[in-house]
DNA sequence: CAGAGCGGCTCTACGCTGTAGGTCTATGTC
DNA sequence: GACATAGACCTACAGCGTAGAGCCGCTCTG
């Protein structure tokens, strides 16, 4: 986790390893990772590379600059197929790479879906927007053309982005207990006015959230398919 | 937008209103609504409301409850229908309830969509689940078993949530510009890598949520009844 | 080889945050 | 009238982001 202070000691012989701010950001994600996003604070993250936190100005000029740059350390993580034609196994294959990258990431999509609602869609790091670009090509590839790629590209990722939100509530709020009911602490519910959702304890319980993606790509794309159909004759 | 400090000076005459957790969290929504969410400080709300800072721990026990209680507060104005048997339509009103909602409290999508990644499901304020709970019912009156009407909610509330992080992104980076590349920022945009968004900017600047969460669902619509009609029949 | 320039870093300091703990006071109850 | 108590206030503390100035050691120039 934590990095030793540095290869070499400032007063003694050497050059120490200056920063980047691919280094600022791999320790920030890091340290998002592990703790979460409220240990991400400047003098920690200092700490972490061994320097001090104003140290880090100088590849990061604010937070906001920090939470950006995390995202789009993440993102490119995810790779898009970009040679193919069939664009429901594109974005499928996609989708359950997003999916991968979200459970390995949890902290942090909170930022994607949250970082955008702030910088405008021209000023948003690069990064960030290559994704949407590689996705918009698969889908003219696909022969859509361009607005309605966007369309499309839209709809997708807002399923996209409301799964993974899905997939990452906390549900467990007793580990310790054993039945259903109680380990989701929904036992504290009126049994009165939440019948259904009491009822659904060990459906809950048993959320699968690759299946869950899966059915929820098969209804939009049989969606897509017969909206289209009828949209593009008419 | 302000208090004043009260009706009643302390030393003098009376009796001042005393706090209650509504007068708080409506003061907390509303500082939200004007100024954004950093805007949310203790001594802030304080001010507010003509009391110290520290007045508000009655109320709200910490800086999350009052967050919690914010979205519980917005949930509450979301009314879903209950009589009725057209699951379609009953969504489709409350979506765009939900929309309306959204779009009156932007700040508050934001938290809408992240407090549950930190707050298990059975410890939600009750208002928060409330709508899960009517939209059970809507589902089951319908017909759905309650397990299937369980994913069919997931699958419908994380469009939603989908669709309003989507509307509610910034895109207009610069005000003063007339035509929409400038005006969007994306004329930064490198065009070799990025040709198709960069050709989309008029698309972009003529988004219309409205129209868009009504396709969105047309697709969900029929994406459901077509694979469900599958799944029910085998 | 001397000296200048400067990039990378550190130090100090400011105003702000959430919140713990103690205290004051006006009110309701016997 | 005496007392208990709920509600609000005051003080204080650690930790936050970040502005501004200064230090140190490398590299480039003559």
């Amino acid at each position: 986790m934590s990095v030793p202070p540095d290869s070499s000691v400032p007063g003694k012989a050497g050059a120490r390893v200056p920063l980047t701010r691919e280094r600022v950001l791999a320790a920030a994600l890091q340290l998002v990772d592990d703790e979460g996003l409220d240990a991400l604070t400047r003098r920690r993250l200092g700490q972490e590379l061994g320097r001090d936190a104003m140290a880090l100005y100088r590849h990061a000029p604010d937070r906001a600059a920090l939470l950006d740059g995390i995202v789009e350390l993440v993102l490119d993580e995810l790779d898009i197929p970009d040679g193919g034609q069939d664009w429901q196994t594109q974005l499928s294959r996609t989708a359950h790479d997003f999916r991968r990258i979200g459970l390995a990431h949890p902290h942090v999509v909170s930022l994607i879906v949250t970082r955008p609602l702030s910088t405008p869609l021209g000023l948003r790091p690069l990064g960030t927007l290559r994704p949407l670009e590689r996705l918009l090509r698969v889908l003219t590839d696909a022969g859509f053309p361009p607005p309605l790629a966007l369309r499309v590209y839209r709809l997708y990722i807002g399923f996209l982005y409301g799964h993974m939100l899905t997939e990452l509530q906390e549900m467990v709020a007793d580990p310790e207990e054993t039945s259903d009911l109680l380990r989701l602490g929904l036992h504290r519910l009126p049994p009165r006015e939440f019948p259904l959702l009491r009822g659904l304890a060990s459906d809950l319980a048993a959320y699968d959230g690759e299946a869950e993606l899966d059915q929820g790509l098969a209804v939009l794309f049989t969606g897509l398919r017969t909206e289209l159909a009828v949209a593009l004759e008419v």
